[in-house]
DNA sequence: GCCTGCCCGGCAAGAGGTGGCAACACCTTG
DNA sequence: CAAGGTGTTGCCACCTCTTGCCGGGCAGGC
């Protein structure tokens, strides 16, 4: 338990003691011993240590199985991802298995492949393993996505599905930042690379964009759909080079950089001729270069929060959604300057 | 289980059938439902139909929890990587994970988040959910590997640990290529970028990088550690300018990249004044400028073999390790020619 | 001194499957 | 027609841990 806790003790072969072992070296019956450690105070506090002592002797560890028999309790949440590879899920990741750990539970991250059909596939295989699932940008319909919520406390990422919690950043504010910042740089035609359509967040930014863009008196196209990934930016360069736009916005940095990857290979100069705004913030868009202007999406606390909620239903379970869960949680975005955007030349 | 299969069925509540649901509704007893699935050709052809009928009209899926009880089985692998985020694992994972779907198995992604601590306290939580474990490039101590091997089959990767198979690159093969092509290009003093100290796959690299520059009669000297990332690279680059190299090769790639963008950012040109060598070949590797030129480790086959091994484990369990299995597998590097290297300007 | 009540530990019943063993029906075969 | 074989299914024990219930022991109060 400490940090001199070993991770195997003598064991032969792959054999674990059971509760029956440690009760029959320390001369308790086994619910004694169970009671020790799933109820402490429970039991006399001698009785404990000396449990405690033969069972740390022994290399004891609660079996989770056994455990999740009576009730179900398997300790076990699950986060799956549309593209383990995209850094947009980097840090949701690891904040979400933060916070998992930090309540005792342990966080499988599951890989969705930007399938539907491997997303389905994958579900099936973990859902009756774990106590609640996150599921981050789901390509699932929404049909699909309540019927996993049926079986399973569910809390949803980056969009908004009738009677199941969600997390979604605030898409219009950081849109709205986004836009002020381009018009304020003296563009007046803008173009939004869009992300695939299957994606909940995709349609809540071209909306947005088009608002911003119509509030400020600016010219707004769209242009795609395009892949959510460096090759989707590349061939959006393609795109963008046939119209004489000055200034983008992409669905997502990764879209982001690869169109800039592409100008640049077209002789375009960024930010001289065409400024380019991304979307997430993720790790990375400091290093490329030009290095990136984008809507910073508040990853780190995604996780948190999505697994906060997650928790909340598992501890308080109610048949009917709770109103304070019922309404998306509205997570605020903001703007970070960086070099790829500049007044129009 | 078809195309159609749909991810919930009727259930209100989180409350999932058991065989006796289905057994009773067929007529028949459970350890017959139980047959059905677990034992074909066990149960007559027609009431295994209609037990499967029943089943799916019921919604039921066999639990993976009760199914583990009797004997362990709980058709869980994990693979713990170094760091989740590191594209050199990307590819690993998605093999390993193939590999494991295909025979049946869910594979658990664990983040070790390149701390032995950290690799050791998700070791403990996990370990005890699952049949097996690839150890990806771990920060254990070999002592402690050793512990894990004892509790549940092992793979290691990128090392080689005394009585546990493993799975590496020919490290000392592909660094040969890597400075015959330096030495091609007429580069006679090179630098080796080394990686983090507690790493085995940067002692093989460096090692191989001494005898063969050796061989070839050039001079060879050595940086850092390194933290093997992109800030990492960039302190590298740092240490290069101030010693006159023409020449280097970085312990990985991610290593190799951030020391290009040190450079550059120091006005080093890439690669008339210096080359760069990576190692890896990870996702991005040809996206940077100049695209890098790497050593190719297979990653694909890298998580295809590890999980194949761990599956043989599994299938023959053996006290004694096989043979063929005490001995690593080598899995061969080639040299990927890219826009970092030229000839000595 | 006895009753009450509390503390603690044990017994046994599950939870959802698996698998050994045996029963049973039906079909060959002598 | 009886004996033996084969194929199918049911019964039950078991895997590991939790938990409701019960009873023994002890302390405190009257």
């Amino acid at each position: 338990m400490g940090e001199t806790g070993e991770i195997g003790e003598t064991g032969t072969s792959h054999a674990r003691p059971t509760i029956y072992d440690v009760a029959r070296v320390a001369g308790v019956a086994p619910s004694t011993v169970s009671r020790a450690f799933s109820r402490p105070g429970r039991v006399n506090a001698e009785t404990a240590e000396r449990i405690r002592r033969v069972a740390h002797e022994l290399g004891y560890r609660t079996s989770p199985i056994g455990r999740g028999l009576p009730d179900g309790r398997t300790a076990l949440l699950a986060i799956v991802v549309a593209d383990l590879t995209n850094p947009f899920f980097f840090e949701i990741i690891r904040s979400a298995e933060k916070t998992a750990i930090d309540s005792g539970y342990t966080l499988l991250v599951v890989d969705a492949h930007e399938s539907g059909g491997a997303e389905r596939r994958a579900l099936e295989r973990t859902l009756p393993l774990v106590e609640g699932v996150v599921l981050a940008t789901s390509r699932l319909s929404d049909s699909a996505i309540r019927a996993v919520a049926k079986q399973r406390p569910t809390v949803v990422m980056n969009r908004v599905v009738t009677d199941v919690p969600s997390v979604i950043t605030d898409n219009a504010q950081g849109m709205r930042r986004a836009v002020e910042h381009l018009a304020g740089l003296g563009h007046t035609r803008l173009t939004y690379l869009a992300g695939p359509e299957a994606s909940w967040a995709d349609g809540m930014r071209w909306r947005a964009f088009r608002e911003a863009t119509q509030e400020l008196g600016l010219r707004a196209r769209r242009l795609g759909p395009f892949a959510p990934t460096l090759a989707g930016g590349l061939s959006a360069a393609q795109a963008l080079t046939t119209h004489s736009a000055t200034a983008t916005v992409a669905y997502n940095d990764l879209v982001a950089i690869g169109a800039m990857r592409g100008l640049t290979r077209l002789g375009v100069d960024i930010p001289r001729e065409v400024s380019v705004v991304g979307f997430d913030n993720i790790f990375g868009s400091d290093f490329c270069t030009p290095p990136l202007t984008t809507v910073a999406a508040p990853l780190r606390h995604f996780g948190t929060f999505a697994v906060q909620r997650l928790l909340n239903q598992l501890r308080n379970p109610s048949p009917t959604l709770s109103p304070a869960l019922s309404v998306p949680a509205l997570l605020p975005a903001k703007l970070v300057e960086r070099g790829s955007t500049a007044r129009r030349g």
